[in-house]
DNA sequence: CTAGTGACTATATTGGATTATAGTCACTTC
DNA sequence: GAAGTGACTATAATCCAATATAGTCACTAG
């Protein structure tokens, strides 16, 4: 589940070749260090002791760099999410917990991994593929989370389903979207909690 | 209600005097047509023949006068939002009708007087007083049609009143914001009508 | 005292020549 | 054919001197 992008982005060439490995390897390195402005592609071509050209036999631009790198942060994101869930029991739970490992992770990120976090957000403004991806990814997971609760009965079953998946990620989308949670980084703490409960009495059968 | 600042930001001098007006005019103006960085202090004198430097004695900074202009901006939205929920007859469907022209009127703005949305945008990214002002006057719209439909019987009564507003406040913040509000501008249509929805679930008696 | 300003400074902004970078392509080597 | 590159161009970033602007202050006129 850890594999590069999910529905890859533009790319050329062998998908799995080591050198697009060692690209992405240094990309994710000089990106997290320098930030992605600061990285041109020549320095990712010293890095792996190639020349400059014989990248663009693997990605189609910087930006194809980019994205792949974005990938990886964002399904990191997703799979702590994952882990987060599996260790609740009720839909209810699964539902806290879920919204709250979003906010959590993505802060970190952003704290702790500023450079990386700014390619998110980026990827986020411009509509990237990586982004919307992501996006997808979470309300995914959140589907699956109503359809069990409808299932055991915790959940209202009158709203069209695709009604209240789409109404609730747009609640999460502020958490969701790094472009936009950069801007809410004060309702880190409560933000989720109240709008879980909030979530959670609209979804009281 | 359509005065100027509410809680007036830095000013100097007498605050009625008809300079001030004078130079609230000729900055709403110039600031809507050319914008405000664009807009220079000594453009303003100009405009209402007199020096630069007599300006300053009204206005602390040019921030001021921005403020000031963003105050009338936020408040003609405040002021259509009430003429908008003034029409409705239940709480609920003034809390539909309040979100609705909340949008509305903030993606108006965005449209057609994009130069003055953007110093709404700034002012609520810098966390100007006209800004948080304008986010008060929201919440306390908001309490009022809670407590409202509380005492109506419309809305449950269970969660505590304090936390229902904040959290149903969260979930307009987006489009509150200024500066969200341009992120979600492809949600303009569905959002508040679906959100409105889903708020509405949750209050449920 | 009130109404008003010209002249000044320190900081920000701009233009435009200079340099750096993304991306291509014909070419070599094995 | 597969692996790899140097040399090139067009566009974007950078730098820095010249200019513009925010903000102050000592001052004048009535």
């Amino acid at each position: 589940m850890s594999e590069n992008a999910s529905s890859a982005p533009q790319s050329r060439g062998p998908s799995d070749h080591s050198v697009r490995e060692q690209i992405v390897e240094a990309a994710e390195e000089h990106f997290s260090h320098y930030g992605y402005e600061k990285t041109t592609v020549s320095d990712l071509a010293k890095a792996i002791g190639f020349s400059k050209a014989y990248i663009y036999k693997f990605f189609d631009s910087k930006q194809a760099i980019g994205e792949a790198i974005c990938s990886k942060v964002l399904n990191a994101i997703v799979e702590a999410i994952e882990e987060a869930v599996a260790g609740a029991s009720t839909p209810t739970e699964k539902f806290r917990k879920m919204f709250k490992a979003l906010v959590t992770t993505g802060s970190d990120l952003f704290f702790n991994d500023r450079k990386l976090y700014d390619i998110a957000a980026h990827s986020a403004g411009e509509g990237w593929p990586s982004a919307r991806a992501y996006a997808q990814h979470i309300k995914q997971m959140l589907l699956e989370i109503i359809r069990e609760g409808r299932e055991s009965g915790e959940f209202e079953r009158k709203t069209p389903l695709d009604e209240t998946v789409h109404s609730i990620f747009l609640v999460m989308h502020p958490y969701v979207n790094p472009l936009l949670l950069q801007h809410n980084l004060d309702l880190v703490e409560d933000g989720p909690v109240q709008l879980s409960s909030l979530v959670l009495r609209s979804l009281a059968p």
